[in-house]
DNA sequence: GTCTATACACCGATAGAC
DNA sequence: GTCTATCGGTGTATAGAC
């Protein structure tokens, strides 16, 4: 049986990514309220119309966008060395999550839109990968506790949530745009206030 | 001379207030973009139109319970006792900023809304309101840092910016949602995890 | 000053020509 | 499958009666 791949299922696949990332873009920019499908197809250099040739509605726009970023996580989650401890493994989500987003990547969490976060909840695809990077992040908790390394006094949902949040903390935003900080320091900066907090512990 | 104050006056800024109790009930339930002058109109009991003899615009509305909130801010932390360490004082408008968000006081970031953002900034009021604030808050943060007190690998403007983050965080409302912990529970974790960091720092 | 009614603009989604 | 044109709905803000 022969695999080429027609020519113009080649082209339509091309345009879908370009599509993506057109509303990657603009999602990390503007938002899920204020992203509009003629932002998009602008963008693209497409019309409108034919926007919904490839995604039936704006809520399934946001959705393969997102989805696509909880697979990337994934990924990241499984290139980790084994024999790191797992609160190295917690500490590099976080870094890898900032960094993404200072390259323009959007942040995990889709909590600025009451509207989005209704209509993901009815997508089985963004639920299901969700569900597993919330897992795999629950697993490394428990295990980075059994071995000692995390405080008693922060529960381990706050941990998990407090990872997602970060992603999409407006920190991030202000420290680049007053520009005293490199993004590489905004990033380390943020980790090392993530992970021991803003108090020295030099003293007793 | 009289200070009696009309009756008429006093109806209407009674309704004042009761549609600025409307709009920050409503703002931190939904946010801006997705609040509509319907929907504060309906919260207040009148008519769409006769909000526009109070605030001159939806924008402007926002802006009169952002700078409220200010006010109530600073209002808090002239309250501290002045001896208090400065890290204390931190800690505590943290703590206070968590407390009021709970029972139902809006976030003090527009950090969600992008169209929101770029309103206030011209809004004379509460871009005042917000430098004297934000003041206060790198007067601290240095404070705490020449009493030793604040780790050295945090810069103050991550601080401050993540203060303000701290109190529009959306892990409090999944936390909330989960149901396992008490609200004084959630802003102890959160207190605990800002200055303190997951990490445990029990052994070397 | 509060109401009803409406002007005006925008957006998501669809229809139909090519 | 991509375009142009448009429908239906919604939201801010205003006009005018009372």
């Amino acid at each position: 049986m022969t695999l080429k791949i027609p020519f113009r299922k080649q082209q339509f696949d091309a345009r879908e990514e370009a599509i993506l990332d057109a509303v990657n873009g603009l999602l990390s920019d503007k938002g899920y309220d204020l992203m509009t499908m003629e932002d998009v197809a602008a963008a693209v250099g497409v019309a409108k119309g034919s926007l919904y040739k490839h995604f039936s509605s704006k809520e399934k726009l946001a959705a393969a966008v997102l989805s696509r970023l909880l697979r990337e996580t994934l990924a990241v989650l499984d290139a980790m060395p084994a024999d790191w401890p797992a609160v190295r493994k917690l500490e590099e989500i976080l870094r890898w999550s900032l960094q993404h987003r200072l390259r323009g990547g959007v942040p995990h969490l889709p909590s600025t839109s009451r509207a989005l976060q209704r209509s993901l909840i009815l997508n089985l695809e963004y639920v299901a990968l969700a569900l597993r990077v919330n897992k795999r992040f629950h697993t490394l908790v428990a295990a980075a506790r059994r071995a000692g390394d995390i405080a008693a006094a922060v529960p381990d949902d706050v941990i998990v949530y407090t990872l997602y949040s970060r992603a999409c903390d407006p920190t991030v935003e202000f420290l680049v745009r007053d520009g005293k900080l490199t993004h590489e320091e905004i990033v380390e900066a943020m980790v090392a206030a993530t992970f021991d907090g803003f108090r020295s512990h030099a003293g007793a």
